[in-house]
DNA sequence: CCTCCTTTGACCATTCCTGACCTTGATTCT
DNA sequence: AGAATCAAGGTCAGGAATGGTCAAAGGAGG
């Protein structure tokens, strides 16, 4: 697993504990009360669902203000999980950035389509043969990605 | 003077070393510190990875910034019998033919390195990839056939 | 000398965390 | 009902902590 060293990144592991505990359903909870938790301020809060349970990555959050208000976070609902991840792949464009590449492992690591050893080996090839070209990284970085996890895909005997 | 020793040879040495120590197992470091460590400047730890702990060399580098970053290095197991396969892979430049392709799965394929199957998913993505591009297909296949087949070889020593 | 590897430093990019200020919804007071 | 107040949550910009890049200078060996 990925390194839980900072302050975001126990808070995403403790939501992400909740939500599987909760059978994947999602799951309700007080922005004022987590914060608390993990004594941190609110918006700390808002940043954590902003960087790790956003709309690319899987997530869908919503929420209410005034009282009585919550935040409620739950996953996308796929019905098929290696139908969605030829979507995710497909849906690449000619370029794409490293928080785009890292958005869609992120979620196919999520949803258990790759390893983390799978991703780490994919994140390093991809780092060397990018920084082999000068310009046009995200070019090769599209080319690579899809290739890459197409494989991957095919190999598991889709 | 027999230059054995680099400042980045030390800190290789003292990398592999902490490596050792940690049975093997993957170990995490702040690159600020080492060169603190070292008397030198950051950007000597980049240099020391990228000429040091490349993927062909088994090593996989992994890195975050901000707050609480870090740089990880672990190895990536790889089976002896595949080090020709990691050079047949090196040597493959910054373009090359559908012919040379060709003569590498060839070779690869009866080495029993890689199965047909996986063979021919990899003609068959390349050949998607290349076609995408209007130039540089020679370009775009090099560095496919790398990352293709680094995955593979890497997916092995699992 | 020439070339390749090493070292350095200036400048850049990313990630995290906080606090001041804003918006919305529910409840209570007149 | 309308106004005031209370109780959430949202935004945004900034500071601090890291690591990354790149090109030029330095050095060792052939």
């Amino acid at each position: 697993m990925g390194s839980v060293s900072t302050l975001a990144d126990h808070i995403e592991a403790y939501i992400k504990r909740m939500i599987r505990e909760n059978q994947g359903r999602a799951i309700e909870l007080s922005r004022a009360q987590l914060a608390d938790a993990f004594a941190c301020v609110p918006s700390q809060i808002n940043y954590v669902l902003t960087t790790r349970f956003s709309l690319e990555r899987g997530y869908i959050v919503e929420s209410r203000r005034g009282g009585g208000g919550y935040i409620r976070i739950g996953r996308v609902q796929v019905e098929d999980v290696h139908e969605d991840a030829f979507d995710l792949i497909s849906q690449v464009g000619s370029q794409i950035s490293e928080k785009e590449m890292e958005n869609i492992l992120a979620r196919l690591l999520d949803h258990q389509i790759i390893t983390s050893r799978q991703a780490r080996i994919i994140r390093g090839i991809i780092q060397q043969e990018t920084a082999r070209v000068g310009q046009g990284k995200a070019l090769v970085r599209a080319s690579l990605v899809r290739a890459l996890l197409l494989f991957v895909l095919q190999q598991q005997g889709n």
